[in-house]
DNA sequence: GTATTGACTTCAT
DNA sequence: AATGAAGCCAATA
């Protein structure tokens, strides 16, 4: 096993416990995989992702609610649709993180991270 | 081994 | 609000 992709599993695990209806930013999910610093690695382990894996990328957007993606963009879209499907609020490519940031409390934390 | 790239972030214009 | 530079670090070439 590699150092690497045991980082990736723990950032696929923290996105795995971001509920439904709230997003989180690339550095938010590194700070909780306990990877503080890495946020591009946070976005490189999305293009990572086995596809029988099922990980919430759509959840995970730039630090200030933008979509990670160029305005128009196919994945832009396909996300864009997601999030509201999932009950998140999107417009003009950007979340309001004051209403839909998660904000993560130890119960949540320790539940997921113990599998 | 060096160089470039990017699903990022922050600070300064 | 918009844009650009610098810092960042693992993956690629």
């Amino acid at each position: 096993m590699s150092q690497t992709s045991k980082s990736y599993e723990k950032i696929w695990v923290t996105i795995d416990q971001i509920p439904d209806g709230k997003v989180a930013s690339y550095g938010q999910i590194a700070d909780l995989a306990g990877l503080p610093g890495r946020a591009r690695l946070v976005g490189k382990s999305l293009r990572f992702v086995p596809p029988d894996r099922n990980v919430a990328w759509y959840k995970v957007l730039r630090s200030n609610g933008q979509i990670a993606f160029t305005k128009g963009s196919e994945q832009a879209l396909l996300q864009t649709g997601l999030l509201q499907e999932h009950g998140v609020m999107v417009l003009n490519n950007r979340v309001k993180l004051a209403e839909f940031q998660w904000q993560p409390d130890l119960g949540e934390l320790l539940f997921g991270l113990q599998y």
